[in-house]
DNA sequence: CTCGGTTTGTTCTCGCGTTCACAAACTCCT
DNA sequence: AGGAGTTTGTGAACGCGAGAACAAACCGAG
């Protein structure tokens, strides 16, 4: 987790409250389970009932909510709706935000065609590969381009954020260009680590650690039975 | 995170140690480090150079080995193989784990051709698809076959590991039968909140999210310059 | 208007994880 | 053999997050 810089002083007087980081992380899962239930019907409902919905403990979910506002009412709930707007509102995805996807392998078009990025305010903007042999290609819907477009598009489009899905080797190289050219957040799929400033944040998926993770608790199963 | 069942009390002798969670989820990452340091030709490093190759402390990095066992020399570091071995056997990738595939979208045939699995341990023993459109198929040199072989396979393969990359409504349904035939753990990429009994472990990865996330920390960024 | 029931927001405590700092242990050079 | 220089392994301090528990606030009935 990269350090978060203490500039939180004198910023706009209502986003000022910084939210810690395990919150940060809960809230998407919030905003999923509130869509969820605002499709069922349902337009208001308690912190027991979402904290059901999203899997966690209903005190949890009641001091997270705490850090953006009151947005409830005791005893009554939260109305689905309203909540679902704020939470939206506090992770920034009332907005639109444009993202690049670079590697259009197997991991690449899966993620070029998940429909949860555009109904999410993630707008796939282009898809780059360094391989010739595939700049003919459409792949959903869009035109694969050479990786070298990259600054262009990204200047274009104001694009800052960008997704690795290069094979390992390539990946850092990838890293640096979007650095150098104005990203400033990188979702990585690469099994590497990145070296990149620290103003530059990155989150990395790897497929591999978590079965690996998942193997170690069997093995222990199976080693206690 | 599941509550881990106490009953460390009196399993094998060499293996009765609890290792934290939050290191049992780094030793696969000090694996890879290690791996690509023996592959560059080190045959032993120290705790600040492996720390730098996996992007940790080097504090945090021994304190977690330390969980392991003392397979480093004071003065000198670490053997790289050796360590790599230990890590390996004590993750459990020293064996060979089956695994079932749940779904041949986009990402299901992504998953199956991902190398990463095989050189780590574990073998996809079949894939699994509810429509009967992609049983001709062949995905990664495996056939696609109908959900329904699901319980033999687990049972003549002895399969302890399912991952579910069905759409949301699916999941749920590919989980409980999952469990009903044997399967221990999950790893789920459908976007939705799994329910399980206890004893059956689920890690979820949301493509999504993390890309929340992001733009969460790129939204407060924008609005602080 | 008051009172009982309900649910939120928050305070407090506890445990886990991170980091620092240092003693123990090893190597190499003289 | 002894001492200087490294590097590990770990004890201790610190900070963050989880959960319990409760007071404050709201609704509705009488």
């Amino acid at each position: 987790m990269e350090t978060r810089h203490a500039v939180t002083a004198r910023t706009s007087p209502e986003s000022a409250r910084d939210i810690p980081e395990a919150t940060v992380a809960r809230l998407p899962i919030y905003l999923r389970a509130l869509t969820t239930l605002s499709e069922q019907g349902t337009s208001t409902c308690s912190s027991e009932e979402l904290a059901a919905a999203a899997g966690v403990n209903s005190a949890k979910l009641r001091k997270d909510l705490s850090y953006l506002g009151s947005y409830g009412t005791r005893g009554v709930g939260y109305d689905t709706d309203y909540l679902r707007y704020q939470i939206a509102r506090e992770i920034g995805v009332t907005q639109d935000w444009p993202v690049v996807i670079v590697g259009i392998g197997n991991l690449g078009q899966a993620l070029a065609n998940y429909s949860g990025f555009r109904s999410r305010g993630f707008r796939v903007v282009a898809l780059l590969d360094a391989d010739p042999a595939r700049h003919e290609e459409v792949v959903a819907g869009i035109d694969v381009r050479p990786f070298d477009h990259l600054e262009k598009i990204v200047r274009d489009h104001a694009v800052a954020i960008g997704v690795i899905a290069t094979p390992a080797l390539a990946a850092q190289d990838v890293a640096d260009r979007m650095v150098a050219f104005g990203i400033t957040s990188i979702l990585n799929f690469a099994p590497t680590v990145l070296n990149v400033p620290d103003q530059v944040d990155v989150r990395k998926v790897d497929l591999s650690i978590e079965l690996q993770i998942l193997a170690y608790h069997e093995q222990r199963k199976a080693a206690s039975a």
